[in-house]
Order: structure tokens, then sequence, then C-alpha cells
DNA sequence: CCTTGACCTTCCCGTAAGGGGAAGCCCCAT
DNA sequence: ATGGGGCTTCCCCTTACGGGAAGGTCAAGG
């Protein structure tokens, strides 16, 4: 099947499955005559690996070393799991930093008044308070 | 000033500085004989200005605006809250896609022995359900 | 006066993960 | 054979700068 086949079968976009063949997540696929991408059920369920991985957040590097653990039989799950322990890890620190600016905005945005009047404690602290 | 004074004074880099320039968030600095930029005080307040809100995760589109209400003396406060709840909105928008990505990886991390044997419902789970 | 070294200038490339679109083949049906 | 999709590569765009090259400027010291 041709590309647009294997996006709409994965779910990801034919753009983004030429994308991860340059960036090698996925090796180079077989041509037609023709020169197009021909793709088989086995490449549909790496795709949908894929997608599922990115919908998980995990970034193309990470799903890079799920993949090769994925297709090694001898694997240790002890490696996959550290891998999304890793990758939770770095959800967390994103999830912190915005919280702390969520609570801080809230904060001055708490103490404005929100009327006509050009008076506001957000610019006030945005002008700074030394 | 020279700008590796206002960088410093400012808590900004000198290319994040120039940056700001470029991208007319700032009016273009005077220039010295020698082709420097010349940094005054109220520059200086401007630009820590900017770096207060970058703190608080305020785009540069944003930025952009809220130095535009900074500098009208007849603004009305609800304009400039109006912007900081917009980002508040953002944030949680971003917060809540990784808290769903962090809970769903954390449920099958959870799932997983993590020893060394090869089977693993983390990769059970990306493989596809279906 | 000259040199050194720190500072400054512009310019270009790189980031993550593709999206948008152009120019040009390929393929199938009519 | 021709029309219209689908496919190809290629290049630019995104955010908010950082890194570094090539070269100009400035103040101090010999």
């Amino acid at each position: 099947m041709n590309i647009g086949q294997a996006a709409e079968r994965s779910g990801l976009s034919a753009k983004a499955i030429r994308y991860y063949e340059t960036a090698g997540l996925v090796s180079p696929a077989g041509r037609s005559d023709g020169g197009y991408r021909v793709y088989h059920l086995d490449d549909i369920r790496m795709l949908r690996f894929i997608r599922r991985a990115r919908d998980l957040g995990f970034s193309i590097e990470r799903i890079r070393r799920l993949l090769d653990l994925w297709r090694d039989a001898g694997r240790a799950s002890a490696d996959v799991k550290h891998l999304a322990l890793d990758h939770i890890a770095e959800i967390d620190g994103k999830i912190a930093a915005l919280a702390a600016m969520r609570s801080a905005v809230r904060e001055l945005a708490d103490a404005c008044d929100g009327d006509h009047r050009p008076d506001c404690p957000i610019l006030r602290d945005l002008e700074g308070l030394t």
C-alpha cells in the first residue's frame, strides 16, 4: 500500500511518516517501480506503535530506544520501564514549571480589579518591585 | 551603557535582547559612534519587565501586548487581566495534556515488573490493543 | 604608536517535530 | 490522451533564542 493508506491506517500524517524515515526512526520503505513508498502490515504495526508513543508524549529519541527494545526479543522489561520513568520525570518537571507560573500569574490576576481604570497589580509586578 | 551591561542588569542575555529588537518587542536601541547599541535606565526597566514576563511564561506575542498596555496610561486593567487569564488558560491546557500523559504512562509503568524478563505491559500497550 | 584582549557587530546554522506549499512525476479511469 | 488525484523531493516556516564565525571597536598597557 502507498503512504496515504499507511497514514490513514496508522493515524499519522504522510508528512510525519516521511519525517520518521529521514529521522532514522523507521528504516526506509521499499519503493514501487514508480518510486512510491510501499508499506506492509508490519510497517503499519510499527507506525501505530510510534503514534501511540507520540500520543503519550515520548520524544522521537526515546521512541527510537523503545523501538529497539521492542524488536529485541531478549530485552529486559526493566529497560523499558526505565525509559518510561525517565519520561515521567521529564513530564513532572514540565508540570512543576507550569504550575509555578500558573500560581504566580493567578495571584496577580486575582489581585487585579479588572475594571476600566489603569491601575493594575499585574503591570506593577512586571515593572519590578525593586 | 552597552548591551553587555544591559544584559547583566536586566538578567537577559545579549542575544535575547537583540532578538527582542529584531522581533519588534523593543524599539531599536540608539547607536554609539562605533555602532554599539546604547542603553539607558528606561531601557533596562523595560528589559526587566520583559524578563519577568518571560519568567512567568508569557509568549513574545503576549508580552508585546502587555508592553503596549504598560505604555498606555489610559489602559483598562481589565485588558491586562484578560491577557493574564488567557495565559493561565493556555497553561492549564498544557498541564492537562501533560497530566493525562503522565497518568497513562504511570499506569503502564506500574504494571511493568521491571525485571530481567522481556514481558512488558508498556510495550504491549504501544503495540496496540486492537 | 602599537598591540592585546575584551567587547561588540552581523550573519548563518541549529534546535523538536513536523506543516504548508511549489514544481514535477505517476497512475488509473474515461 | 487527458484529467485529476496521489506521490516525490525540496525549501521555508514555526518558538525563542544559543553557538559560533568573521570582523570592527574600545580602553589599557608597553
